[in-house]
DNA sequence: TCCGGAAATGAGAATGACTATTGGTTTCAG
DNA sequence: CTGAAACCAATAGTCATTCTCATTTCCGGA
């Protein structure tokens, strides 16, 4: 596979990504540098036909095996939503944390932040329900549904 | 079909789900109502193969198509996680607005609530961001993700 | 630099949740 | 009572995703 990128990878993030794969007995290969670099330049969370057609060099199977990889090794997250194709983009924590708006009827997915003080409510208020629930919290998902302005 | 509920569905409960149908020219069949009787007597989030075994006289192929009906009609929510299935459950507006615990492990879902306080923060954070992006709000959605007790 | 084994790749086949079709039955208006 | 419309159950597709396996690439040791 020729090596062309679509965007670059900077020094401290290939480390991080190289780290977390190397946790999971993986290897940074140029297929995943690949994904990483399309999902990088998009900004955006993206299917896989996008991934696909955002860097033509790539194998479907691969594609996907490789997303199951750096899903597992927490470089990648996985959003569904009930469109046909679920979508990805690279963790929060190589990133910032975010939340989503869903547009219902195309389907698409478009990150946003909250102030501050917003996420400090909502942090507060699900540690009380997690500590009455027993459930020990991961992350916290926000996602706002409705049309986006393309659609209306 | 027999009729032996799970749950029973009030007079008022009864009126607002034929209504919701009518509106989409569909008829609250016997069929439909045991799914919802189902979905009521669970009171989570339920995933198909776990609604046929709630109701064995309920056939899969009707079920899946009754559930887009219900879906459509605005009666029940699909749910959809990272899980094999996806869930269902009785939509909003017919029970109270609520959230979800969505275990990692098991990918079971359970309902909670947050106080009218940290709602309403929520809310209004939400509001500005949907007039500042020109989207249209439908719905907000919060799920919490981690290990539930049962899974530790 | 060259080798050998292990891991990764890619083309295509297989999987499985879900959907559409079919053909028969029930319902309801008139 | 009658016929069309809506329903139902079974079964055959559909299609995103995963698996298979032959081939290629990677990487440490000689």
């Amino acid at each position: 596979m020729k090596t062309e990128p679509l965007a670059t990878i900077d020094t401290e993030l290939d480390e991080q990504i190289t780290d977390l794969l190397r946790q999971s007995d993986q290897r940074f290969t140029k297929a995943r540098r690949a994904l990483v670099e399309a999902l990088l330049a998009s900004g955006q969370p993206m299917t896989l036909p996008q991934v696909l057609e955002a860097d033509t060099r790539l194998a479907q199977s691969s594609a996907y095996r490789n997303l199951v990889v750096l899903e597992a090794a927490g470089v990648v997250t996985r959003i569904v939503t009930n469109d046909d194709f679920a979508r990805y983009e690279l963790a929060e924590h190589l990133t910032h944390h975010h939340h989503h708006l869903i547009c219902s009827s195309c389907g698409d997915v478009t990150d946003f932040e909250l102030d501050d003080q917003a996420e400090a409510g909502i942090d507060e208020a699900l540690h009380k329900i997690a500590a009455a629930t027993g459930f020990t919290v991961e992350a916290h998902r926000l996602d706002l549904v409705g049309v986006c302005s393309g659609c209306d």
